[in-house]
DNA sequence: ACATTATAGTTAGGAAGCTAACTATGTCAA
DNA sequence: TTGACATAGTTAGCTTCCTAACTATAATGT
């Protein structure tokens, strides 16, 4: 889970909005302003996380392994498996293997089935980290995020959902 | 700008967020999976924008340099104001000041004033730049974002205004 | 006036993504 | 069975961010 964006911290005025969409005719004013305020919010709750998480050591991605691998039953996954569900490359993944292993966390099983494959074992410091650092993360977000009531999570969800479902404009070949 | 975050391929279902609660009492179910839908749709979001910009030769660091020059009177502006407006330090704006300055869309002009500062310049093959993309990007945006009504749009950013408020909660010294 | 402090920009070194290429192993079909 | 292809993981090299330290210049206070 790495988002990596500009801060932001300078969301354009009506005004500076109006003088760009007077040279840009297509500008979309509200469509412009909820984008950039999606991402702005987004990439400040990423740094307050990654600020959280530090405090215990860990940094986002490293993390995010150990809470994939907690879910599985075995408390067990493949390199490959995690890159996928974490979203990143495998080559992304070996990197934070090795951060994880160096710190004891995670250890690399062989197996004898595939000897092309690698298991990744949550280790018992792994999970203490985690029982460490997951009770504050969850009184922390949900402080965080008690401004807003059921119905209106649900709504943020809606929302965001039909967003995503326009990303594909954004990259489309036209 | 600079969102880096694990992309959340395979958000939590709705049994692992409960097997999480029971282990960690604390968790807030529908805050967890606000939060992760939030960061998980902005994340792809500036993944799109990359996506968008690359056509055009440009990175997201270094466009949202020469919009933050054009939105001047006099599309000049320092390393400084740019690097507090952008969001990054000054070592980062250095660096994304170089990589336009070595496209020849902006320019360094050094002042008498005041011999430690230097004015970033957005030059013509700036402004050319541009004028390439920026149509390109908020036709597109338009369209992603056309899923939501006006109505809808002010929601969302209520809704991201409460959430940016509990933002300190996330790090907050307990 | 001059020592201290603050500010502007850059440089150096480290973190953690990415792509592409590589090794080793497994699969499948002629 | 063996040649072609696919898959798992790693490595190497690049990018762009960061922090910390540095140089030069300006402002401030005694």
């Amino acid at each position: 889970m790495f988002l990596i964006m500009l801060e932001l911290k300078d969301l354009p005025t009506t005004g500076v909005l109006h003088k760009f969409a007077e040279r840009y005719p297509d500008a979309d004013i509200t469509a412009v302003s909820s984008f950039l305020h999606l991402l702005r919010v987004a990439t400040d709750l990423s740094i307050a996380l990654d600020a959280c998480l530090s405090k215990h050591g860990l940094l986002q991605g490293r993390w995010w392994v150990l809470i994939l691998l907690m879910r599985e039953e075995s408390q067990t996954s493949t390199p490959s498996m995690l890159a996928s569900k974490a979203g990143v490359t495998r080559a992304t993944m070996t990197g934070l293997i090795d951060g994880l292993e160096q710190g004891g966390l995670v250890e690399r099983v062989f197996t004898k089935s595939d000897r092309r494959s690698v298991l990744i074992h949550l280790t018992v410091a792994g999970q203490v980290k985690l029982d460490a650092v997951m009770p504050d993360y969850y009184q922390r977000l949900r402080l965080c995020m008690k401004g807003l009531n059921e119905a209106q999570r649900i709504q943020l969800e809606q929302m965001l959902d039909l967003i995503n479902a326009g990303i594909p404009e954004l990259t489309k070949q036209k």
